[in-house]
RNA sequence: GCCCUCGUGGUGAAAUUGGUAGACACAAAGGACUUAAAAUCCUUGCCCUUUUGGGAGUGCCAGUUCGAGUCUGGCCGAGGGCACCA
């Protein structure tokens, strides 16, 4: 038998796919989209796993009749080509265009269906441009502002860090120690939809329930309420929000946050400033922050309780954030942690005023469960959900404060001080008003000639970018040389999919309109929250600016894969090894290739160049074909899950797929014509009920199981080559089975189908009600335990079952001499005899 | 610390609503074919029994049920999210 070469049909096939579109003009509409790369060199193994479900959804939809779109674009702003244009010389744009094209043509190698004319890219002028629309609308709908934050700054490069280039609280390239500076940013407002965000997720019924749980949890909504304290003997109010206005009568301290405004009182004091300093050191990373001290600077204030003749001392103290709430707190140490641990520190007071058996002073916990409310006036005997309500409205009625809900949701600074990026269309006039450029001007490009090398922000340096005039007035302008951050590229580029080269305006609003949402989004969970989140942001936020869209939610299914991992192997020196850097003896044992030395295996973790525990797919694909790649990336794992790559495992595909190819070949030139009807019968049901169980397992993304669906009907068919069945109707049943192969291996699908003479690809096998298998297998039990399994034709009764197991099974046996208490029959599934012993 | 998810052979995993545990694949051992190797194919996989057969068994302990991998409670372990959010 002649052997394949999967070259030589990738090839063929790939010039067919690259003009044979996934359009039904007149099927339903379905936008599949997986998460676009940021063209970062090469394909890896993840964008392999990503594109081949997202291909296997995509082809499969267009065989059952749907209009697919199925497009794919570059995330190409951001930071590496900066990095590696320092490194290399070599212009950013350049950078990025060349390695677009390298992984377009891998991507290519893969056979994905995807529709290249609709190919988009960021850091495109046609882009951008826009961006820069869609930020002037978003700034005239009064959904951008500019806030001064904290930022990491970076002394020596003069620059600003992203929270993950801060390491040890030091910059990642310069070694600085990393600042807290004030700087002025540019914002979008997404807190003014943080209760639609939250309140939507509830419709996004395919969405998964981690991802819609970790989006509500940083949303973060809570209730509680505003309470103002007069500071004794003062004119002066502190105002605190809090989620537990019941524990008001336990309440033994106040804490503000060292930002807070009553600081001005004591900037002149040497103690305070010097107690400011120690806690703004600590700021810095997360476990500092997570294992820091409970500190305090005691003011020597008081404020007054509001409801007992009662004096309470006002502390600054360090566990207190000011961008959240007040900035200002009360504390009831016996219910909050954090409040008991200040406490314990500062000797204050520990009031219970919700009942427990709990020694609060001994064990250090604080208590946070449900009880009674105790040391309460007026709130005694109620439970915490009624005590709140009612000290609640005691506080408005003493118009002392009043009912809040919050979130824990910030607005989102898109300011970055590099040149790689969109830029933001505004400029500075003279008497220091910002307003946005007009829209005939766009796109404010980025200029060519720029020096990365000098420390700062790449455009603030350039020598005349910055220049401009002010369109109406003719005055002279300063340019915003902030770039936009690069999830905004990522929020609208499904908008812009469904009209790419759409010149006028962002997209084109009829197309957005019938494509919209995205029917399948496929993508990664590290995505999970920022980049879904602004998404959803920006849908509802151009929905609110245009009456003409109507997307509530971007992305109707979501579905999130897991990583790709790969066992690590290290020298005795412990350096990382490249896999093909070392052999297998053996004894299952490895060495080094070069120079015999032993390997040390690591446990399996998601590949990552430093490790060095990568593959590289373009070398796979061109040693087992892009067929055999595609079919174990799905193979082995469910596709939501994390997968080992192996070599032995693409190894098997590859010959598994060589055997398939081989049983079409028989099949075609097999000639038995002894007609048999009832083995022919029994075949296509077989066939058929498998028809119907990938279509099931296809629809459920549970794709290792239909690939193990396949591996069966493999068996199924080679063991029937040799009996009398009819070649045609074993031909027919090939052809189906094709066609159901040709979403996860489009090119031998094909080729097989070409083979077997098939003219029409495109469609998807109907499964035939009567042809389904008629039997079902039938478990007997006795007293629970199976004693045997029976072949039974379907929807058989309780009576007959009991007659056939009499004669014939194996149970009969235990039944002998023996009582039956009674029996339960499960209809095609079990009869379970309960004996009286 | 709080929240969430998951624990099934040597390995990756199947088991539609509680109803045959381990499909399918990898690895391993044994065998067939072959002068030999490669390739291919077959068999095996815990305990007792020569076989037929019987028993145990889905992290651990209990419970509900005729019946639990699946449901409930507790414990142990692994992974993920948030990080002083009042």
């Amino acid at each position: 038998m002649e052997r394949i070469s999967f070259h030589t049909i990738e090839k063929k096939w790939q010039k067919i796919f690259a003009n044979e579109k996934l359009y039904n003009k007149n099927g339903k509409k379905f936008y599949c989209l997986e998460m676009f790369p940021y063209p970062s060199g090469k394909i890896h193994m993840g964008h392999v796993r990503n594109y081949t479900i997202g291909d296997v959804v995509a082809r499969y939809k267009f065989l059952n009749g749907f209009n697919v779109l199925h497009p794919m674009g570059w995330d190409s702003f951001g930071l590496p080509a900066e990095n590696a244009s320092k490194l290399n010389n070599l212009h950013p744009k350049e950078w990025t265009n060349k390695n677009i094209k390298t992984m377009k043509n891998q991507l290519k190698m893969l056979g994905l269906s995807i529709d290249w004319d609709l190919e988009i890219s960021t850091c495109d002028e046609n882009y951008y441009k826009h961006q820069q629309e869609l930020f002037i609308d978003f700034y005239n709908h009064g959904l951008v502002s500019r806030k001064e934050t904290y930022v990491n700054w970076d002394p020596v490069e003069k620059t600003v860090l992203a929270n993950e280039q801060v390491i040890n609280g030091r910059g990642w390239r310069s070694n600085a120690v990393v600042e807290r500076k004030k700087l002025s940013q540019w914002f979008f407002n997404i807190t003014k939809f943080s209760d639609e965000l939250l309140k939507d997720l509830e419709e996004l019924d395919g969405w998964p329930e981690k991802v819609k749980l970790m989006q509500k949890n940083w949303i973060g909504k809570s209730f509680g309420c505003e309470i103002e304290f007069n500071i004794s003997d003062s004119d002066k109010k502190i105002k605190v929000f809090t989620t537990r206005p019941d524990t008001i009568f336990g309440a033994s301290f106040i804490a503000l946050s060292n930002d807070h405004n009553l600081k001005e009182l004591f900037i002149a004091d040497e103690k305070f400033m010097a107690f400011k300093k120690e806690c703004d050191k600590t700021g810095t990373t997360e476990e500092a922050l997570a294992n820091a001290d409970k500190l305090g600077f005691n003011t020597k204030l008081f404020v007054d309780h509001p409801f007992l003749k009662k004096k309470i001392p006002v502390f600054f103290a360090n566990f207190v954030l000011m961008d959240y709430g007040t900035g200002a707190i009360f504390g009831c140490p016996a219910h909050d942690q954090r409040d008991l641990d200040f406490a314990t520190k500062y000797n204050l007071e520990v009031i219970k005023v919700v009942q427990n058996n709990d020694d609060i002073l001994k064990s250090k916990k604080a208590y946070v469960g449900d009880g009674k409310i105790i040391n309460s006036d007026f709130l005694n005997n109620l439970n915490i959900e009624d005590a709140k309500e009612k000290v609640i409205d005691e506080i408005e009625k003493k118009n002392i404060g009043k009912r809040k809900t919050l979130f824990r949701l910030k607005d989102w600074g898109i300011s970055r001080q590099r040149y790689w990026g969109c830029p933001i269309p505004m400029i500075y006039l003279n008497d220091g008003s910002v307003v946005p450029v007009q829209k005939d001007e766009l796109p404010i490009k980025l200029p060519d000639d720029i020096d990365l090398n000098s420390s700062g922000n790449p455009l603030k340096n350039h020598p005349t970018w910055k220049n401009t005039i002010h369109k109406s007035s003719g005055k002279k302008a300063i340019r915003e040389t902030d770039t936009l951050d690069t999830f905004v590229d990522s929020s609208w580029y499904f908008l812009r999919f469904c009209s790419p080269n759409h010149s006028v305006s962002p997209f084109n609003e009829t197309k957005v309109n019938y494509w919209m949402p995205v029917d399948q989004y496929i993508g990664g969970i590290e995505h999970a929250i920022l980049h879904l989140l602004y998404s959803r942001f920006f849908s509802k936020a151009i929905s609110k600016n245009n009456n003409n869209i109507k997307i509530t939610e971007p992305f109707k299914n979501l579905f999130t894969q897991g990583m790709v991992c790969h066992e690590t192997y290290k020298d005795e020196n412990n350096n990382w090894l490249y896999p093909e850097e070392i052999e297998k003896l053996n004894n299952n044992e490895y060495q080094k290739k070069n120079d015999k030395r032993k390997v040390f295996v690591g446990a399996a973790e998601s590949m990552s160049k430093s490790k060095k525990n990568t593959v590289d797919p373009e070398i796979m694909i061109k040693q087992y074909g892009a067929d055999s790649v595609r079919w174990f990336i799905l193979s082995d794992s469910p596709p939501e899950k994390d997968v080992q790559w192996s070599d032995v495992g693409v190894v098997a595909a590859n010959k598994f797929l060589q055997k398939f190819w081989n049983l079409v070949q028989t099949i075609a030139s097999r000639k038995e014509n002894n007609f048999n009807d009832e083995h022919d019968k029994k075949f296509n049901g077989i066939i058929n009920t498998y028809i119907q169980k990938i279509d099931a397992s296809i629809k459920q993304f549970r794709f290792n199981v239909t690939i193990a669906l396949f591996y069966e009907i493999y068996k199924v068919i080679n063991d029937n080559l040799n009996t009398n069945l009819n070649s045609e109707v074993l031909k027919s049943n090939m052809i189906n089975v094709l066609k159901l192969m040709t979403p996860f291996t489009p090119h031998l699908a094909r080729e097989c189908l070409e083979f077997l003479g098939c003219n029409n690809p495109h469609n998807w096998p109907i499964i035939n009600a009567n042809n389904l298998i008629n039997n079902v297998k039938f478990a007997v039990q006795v007293n629970g335990k199976t004693r045997d399994v029976i072949t039974v034709k379907k929807d058989i009764s309780e009576i007959e079952i009991k007659e056939l197991i009499l004669i014939e099974s194996k149970a009969k046996k235990y039944l002998k001499n023996k009582k039956t208490l009674k029996t339960i029959f499960v209809k095609n599934k079990i009869i379970n005899y309960i004996l009286n012993d």
